[in-house]
DNA sequence: CTGAGACCTGAATCACCTGTCAGGTTTGAA
DNA sequence: TTCAAACCTGACAGGTGATTCAGGTCTCAG
């Protein structure tokens, strides 16, 4: 054990290099994909020698991990923040979308890189969901409990609305507009408002408590 | 030009070997996923030489796609299938959502294939969820002029829908069920009653006309 | 000034792959 | 029976890329 190949981070210079290896992955793997990033790319891009690659990580595969989990608390950190304030659970549940679009606008090929990673590492990604729902959970049911939400189940209703948001924002702005196949980086495109609106009604109509009704009931009421 | 290198499928056995190296395909880019799917593994599984497999595509990526594109129609087929014969269009999406999480039940490493299509075949996938979106739009509209359905953009619906289908089938069919982190083939789960009807209420009252009134209107009735 | 340890390097090793090719084997129509 | 088309084959040329390693360089406490 002459030399410290594994985790300990390092002692200052040593950090900042280790931090240039993870922005030049973020970056490749962005604009690659995991199969077509190969590690001397990556070192290439940060300015490194193949090797030094190996002082700070064991294998390609974990760097994609760690970079997923960092996107993970960034797409988070942006929803929470956005949602936050709102007074309302619709106007948390628009806001947190709105923050969720803009996020994967502001930063398309990475978005990717969370998607990818079903395929490359199905743990990291099932974390990655899995989190975000849990925040679901919590507004949903808080709110539940403030009589803003119809009765249904949380769990069901934040993995629901979670596949809402992955499949617009894959189509809207992945893809693009109308036209654009599959971005091809300069599109750069966001959810229109009528879309986002039309997608916020439906969620809405969904979610929102029954009309006149003050309890929940199995069934309906017999008529007059 | 002394063979015949591409397309033209064959005369009968050649039709049968080509058809033995796609099901072999199917099987291995299920078990493996795309990068690890040799084609030496495919050709062995297929029992023919590797050559052989170059007789019938011209690469990896060929046969890839062509999977992909049957399993597309296979799954659309299922869900007009089974949603045909339904009177309502509630009845109709019920049938269409079993039928979607059936398939993906019985293949469920088939379907990560359809997925993985994002990353190796970007057209693929695009014409994959495309495709079953144009019979939602299709349905939507016409239960729209029926009065079933209420005031929403049959398009923006339709991808929702997908959405859901797509994330609810990941999470209890694929992951299988609470336990399994993700499918090790063996759970074969399929989604819960309790959590399908939840979906489906979800979607109902998403969908649903509004309860008194008859027609399109932008807001609103005066209470009494 | 000096040496230990942290850092860095990039050529070389290994493990695989894809797609090709020169040369067999089969099949069936004449 | 005979031969050509249709099939098949598996070794191999040409590549790629992850990971290792033997050998520097740099820094700073002593």
């Amino acid at each position: 054990m002459t030399t410290t190949p594994r985790k300990p981070p390092a002692t200052k210079k040593g950090t900042a290099t280790r931090k240039s290896i993870i922005d030049a992955a973020e970056a490749i793997f962005a604009e690659h994909g995991y199969a077509d990033a190969s590690v001397s790319r990556i070192t290439e891009r940060a300015g490194v020698g193949q090797g030094t690659f190996y002082l700070y990580f064991d294998s390609k595969l974990q760097v994609f991990e760690e970079l997923v989990e960092d996107l993970n608390s960034r797409v988070r950190h942006a929803m929470t923040i956005a949602s936050s304030g709102a007074a309302t659970r619709l106007e948390g549940e628009r806001a947190g979308f709105r923050a969720f679009f803009a996020f994967t606008a502001e930063h398309p090929a990475l978005y990717r890189v969370v998607r990818e990673a079903e395929f490359v590492s199905p743990t990291a990604l099932t974390l990655h969901y899995t989190r975000i729902v849990e925040g679901y959970i919590v507004n949903l049911t808080r709110a539940r409990g403030r009589g803003e939400v119809g009765d249904i189940d949380p769990t069901v209703a934040a993995w629901v609305l979670m596949g809402i948001g992955e499949m617009v924002g894959m189509r809207w702005v992945l893809w693009g507009g109308d036209d654009a196949p599959h971005g091809s980086d300069a599109a750069r495109a966001t959810v229109p408002d009528e879309v986002f609106d039309q997608v916020m009604t439906f969620i809405e109509r969904a979610l929102a408590p029954p009309l006149h009704q003050d309890r929940t009931t199995d069934e309906g009421e017999a008529p007059s």
